[in-house]
DNA sequence: GATGAATGAGGGTTCATTCAT
DNA sequence: TATGAATGAACCCTCATTCAT
């Protein structure tokens, strides 16, 4: 009994984080990635005061890196997910590359916070944190299904070269959503892998 | 004589401008891409008041946006110097590829400016359209080369290839410059127009 | 029966009280004299949340005051049994100096207490309250002994003295514990009422 | 010529920072010796943001610590000078008695002052220092008068008792200036040094 | 009785900008 | 040209208090 109305607080106050959390990355976009301000975050979850985002989050900062944590998070755990469904090691390179273009992760809203994301890594060490995470991950589920593809000496540097080509497009998809379309992006990225595949079996 | 006077005034205005902009593109360096203040950009430009920089420029905005101007500008000429001098389409394309691995482009300070240019071009409209010139005039020269290379129909695709892989480098790089050299990206670069030249000319 | 439970209420009702004061001066040695927070208080006391605190006292306010009476009046009591258990008007008085510097006021906790109520009594009208009444009643014991040992019209004068030499070393010892042992502390006072008796009775 | 123009502008934002050391002063005294807010001093001082105090002190901590190190350093200046023209050693002690109860420390904003400084002492190490340094020059003076007139080892504890009676006497009459006058106060002091320096020579 | 949610006021600080000199 | 003075807006954060459960 006392337990479940544990349960019920602990949901309750997760609900409440969680809509703080949505909230910061719908004020993120609106603002064009400068900074969020707690102001502007409150009034977009429905709360009256600003005051009140300390009662779920120890500060700002706080705020701001348990809303990347989710925000990556959730598309990491998509990416790792969608590349273990893979069949084959192409199948899984492929996986890899479609949970990139994946839709949740092309809606205006998510290409603002990934770019908000990335602008901030060089300045906070948190975010920096959550991005080394997540390089590692995505580098290390690439290696395994190239290792059984190209030579051992070439395994880093292909993995690179893939990673580098999905960044890129997603830096270019952002800084003008009208100058490429994701499909095309998406094409580049599979044509890449392999041209390098096909040029590295000769 | 008056003619002179008024030169030489005009010329120690632009070199006071140059001396608040160079400031303003070291501050941005040192303090990791947050948004630079003008007490710190007038007190590394060797001046003691804030207030001075509205001598020179109308306001924050347009300092920040001449200094991009700057900034990208002499990007912009090396590279299309460089492009001239390129004798073949190749050697073209090589050398887009080389301006933009210069060591003019890859020191620490130039690194944190692109990221900040980067990262600002999304909310800010004089950056995107600065970013818009940019990009307008690499892929044409890149266009310009590529139409001697591949057909007709997959020049704006390859082209774009080259872009992305080049810009999904250069955000690897100022992630953590760390983790890849310059000469590695460089040579991915040049690697990969290999192959989709290599493929597309079965 | 009900009067069984009203009082078993009652005094659980008073040792939560107790505990909450208790709290409060804790916090207020911990924090050194700065205003504790409700938080702190109700952290302190083992309670969740601050707004219980309004549940045993209208508000900060009166905790504090409740808290001032709980620790004054615990010295006052002590002192006056301590000076009626006084043979003599010289041990009357030496009991009064004695209860100054007993033990029970002389723990890190005690002092910390005692300077941040002295440091609010002009600012706070309850303390004030407090202080006076607790001024009353020493200069009261002290002038009842002093009556029979020195003229009459040097009583309030003599008692002056004794009371500021008391104040006055526990304000040394006060602001630094290391200048002056309570013993010394002591002694000092001792001497000053003997010397004080002394060239009064040539 | 550059000089004078220097000195002026010196001179000016001492004018200024002076007058904000004597709002703080004046704005303590006034809010009974709660902490006092940037917003009460500025507007006291005629300035009509807060934020123009960052202008001349670093920060709150800065404009309090200089505004006792102005306060308390007035009264060690005009202490010692005091001292300095006593012609023996007894008089050296009534000239440092006569300090502590001069005119200039003893209207109600100076009482105010001195008891927000005290109270602070445990929290502040910037008013502990200063106090440290008051203490030392204290003491120092009156020992090199007492070392004339009393045994040398009861220097020390002379010294101490001294001390503690004009702390004692200041704590008394700041609680309740009405209990005690300062002529009072002034003339305990003396029969103490009276009484100790009688005692001591049988 | 006790908890967590929510509010609103207030404070310190930063900063771009304007103005007088 | 250059400086310092001054302003006002904005922001984050703390905290006592109230309310519903």
């Amino acid at each position: 009994m006392l337990k479940t109305v544990m349960q019920n607080t602990r949901k309750k106050q997760n609900i409440r984080k969680k809509e703080l959390i949505n909230a910061t990355m719908s004020i993120i976009h609106e603002t064009g990635l400068a900074d969020p301000t707690l102001a502007a975050i409150s009034d977009r979850a429905g709360l009256s005061s600003s005051s009140i985002v300390s009662h779920y989050f120890k500060n700002k900062q706080e705020l701001l890196k348990e809303t990347m944590l989710d925000f990556v998070g959730g598309f990491l755990g998509e990416m790792v997910f969608r590349v273990a469904a893979g069949k084959s090691p192409l199948e899984k390179i492929y996986a890899l590359i479609d949970a990139n273009f994946a839709p949740s992760q092309c809606t205006p809203e998510a290409i603002s916070v990934w770019m908000f994301f990335w602008g901030r890594v060089p300045v906070n060490e948190d975010f920096a944190e959550i991005e080394r995470t997540l390089e590692k991950y995505m580098i290390n589920e690439l290696k395994q299904a190239l290792i059984e593809l190209v030579p051992n000496e070439q395994v880093d540097y292909f993995a690179e070269s893939v990673i580098a080509i999905i960044y890129g497009l997603w830096l270019r998809f952002a800084l003008d959503p009208k100058r490429i379309t994701l499909e095309t992006a998406h094409k580049i990225t599979i044509d890449l892998v392999h041209a390098r595949i096909g040029i590295s079996k000769p």
